[in-house]
RNA sequence: GUGAGCGUAGCUCAACUGGUUAGAGCACUGGACUGUGGAUCCAGAGGUUGGGGGUUCGAGACCCCUCGCUCACCCCA
């Protein structure tokens, strides 16, 4: 093999027949997004690099070490998002969006960026189904998000899988937790492991997700977060849980799910299954009430989910069946110009497939059958004579001479049912 | 960024302890077969064994470096 061009690391070409997957999956998610409220809004793949420093946190590992960030041609620094929040909240800012009638709730569906070292389930460029609700505080939507994506799940035959939600409090009441934290975690520094001695300072948070056997027994007696909050993120917390109980969804309280991004409040949430290998979420997200403000917009809370669309794929077994063609076989020059108007024709009610190369009948049949057509249309010189052709279905080798107008009918009544 | 495993044809894999010109199946192209496909048979095309260096009379195999892939850590979708 020569030198070769390839897909650079961490990223993917999605090929047919692998695509139909990704369009149903895709496809689903719109119906299900849309009959919740939410409209579409498509932001740039790029965005000023001080966006995500601002928004993402210039504390979280995604600003610290995985951004795709350049300089153009301007000397503008650049980034290719790496998540899809902090560009929605700017386009609500940039367009006064928070004028329209409130609650805003928008979706999305794209490509994210992140420079990780790849492994099973996780690329340097990924996919993400997104939703944001802007300025709606009560813990009501928190549940309605987490039911609409069972939902979603349901739909796309997924359900293997867990929820578990946490309360992370507020910049009132988490400061003073994470204080009690790291004095609980002093008082037995000498036997915390090397990390979890660095996670003291650095995300003391963290100390509960450590592996190592004597580090869980120690953790197991530090204060835990949902034992901490203010009075207002307690009482949201309760009522949360209440509502995911009304709506009959079964979940999982979890202290040690704190998440990677600096700005979530209150409610947060993620969607695990075993089958995913160590990457096992499939789905997260929470409330982040503090952003908009932040950015100089209105004080609107906010809350969204994100979707890994790969990591969903690959808990679909499905594969999508080919939709229905006929291939069109012709044996003269004559032949050719009339199947080139009899495909444009048909091609208004059922899909065609014409090809160029002269090859002989048998031969088209066979490279018909290769293709997976459901039907050939042949025109031969009988066919040409009498001005009808024949159609033949492959798969039960029955066939039938039709006029171009009767073939048109046809596949036009097919159509209709 | 750290660690481990793996790189032979488009795909899946062979090639003994280092020993001729690196093979097979599937897929691809053509033919047997000039108006009826799926089957069978034949032929063709396809490789600097990821790349570079070293050891050796001789390397796909052994050693070093490098690149890539995969998995794991950190973190996340």
């Amino acid at each position: 093999m020569k030198k070769k061009v390839t897909a650079i690391k961490g990223t993917k070409d999605i090929l047919p027949p692998e695509t139909r997957k990704w369009q149903w999956v895709e496809e689903r998610a719109r119906t299900v997004f849309e009959r919740y409220g939410y409209r579409e809004l498509r932001a740039p793949v790029f965005e000023a690099t001080e966006l995500f420093e601002k928004g993402t946190g210039e504390s979280s590992d995604i600003v610290l070490k995985e951004m795709y960030t350049f300089t153009d041609k301007g000397g503008r620094s650049l980034t290719l998002r790496p998540e899809y929040t902090p560009s929605v909240v700017r386009a609500i800012i940039d367009h006064r969006l928070y004028l329209q009638p409130r609650p805003l709730r928008f979706y999305y569906i794209g490509p994210m960026f992140r420079y990780d070292k790849p492994q099973k389930g996780r690329y340097r460029q990924f996919h993400q189904m997104d939703i944001e609700v802007f300025d709606e505080k009560d813990p009501g939507i928190d549940a309605e998000i987490i039911q609409m994506a069972t939902v979603l799940l349901k739909q796309v035959g997924v359900a293997d899988y867990q929820i578990l939600v946490n309360s992370v409090g507020c910049p009132r009441c988490r400061p003073s937790y994470i204080q009690k934290l790291r004095e609980a975690a002093q008082k037995v520094r000498e036997k915390l492991c090397p990390d979890c001695q660095r996670r003291i300072e650095i995300n003391p948070l963290r100390l509960f997700d450590c592996k190592i056997e004597t580090c869980q027994a120690l953790a197991a007696n530090f204060p835990k977060i949902t034992d901490n909050l203010g009075e207002e993120c307690q009482q949201h917390f309760i009522q949360f849980q209440h509502y995911l109980q009304v709506l009959g969804i079964s979940y999982r309280v979890e202290p040690r799910l704190v998440r990677g991004l600096d700005y979530y409040t209150r409610t947060t949430f993620e969607f695990v299954t075993s089958a995913l290998g160590a990457q096992d979420a499939i789905l997260g997200g929470g409330r982040y009430d503090e952003m908009m403000k932040q950015f100089g917009g209105p004080d609107l809370c906010g809350i969204g989910l994100a979707v890994g669309v790969e990591r969903l794929l690959s808990l679909i077994k499905f594969q999508p069946s080919n939709p229905e063609f006929i291939y069109i076989i012709y044996l003269s020059e004559e032949g050719k110009e009339e199947a080139m108007k009899l495909a444009a024709e048909l091609r208004k009610e059922v899909d065609c497939l014409l090809e160029y190369k002269p090859r002989s009948l048998r031969n088209q049949l066979s490279r018909a059958n290769k293709l997976g057509a459901t039907w050939t249309l042949i025109i031969g010189e009988d066919e040409l004579k009498t001005g009808r052709f024949t159609l033949k279905h492959m798969a039960s080798g029955h066939q039938a001479s039709y006029s171009s107008a009767a073939l048109l009918e046809h596949f036009k009544s097919r159509g209709d049912q």
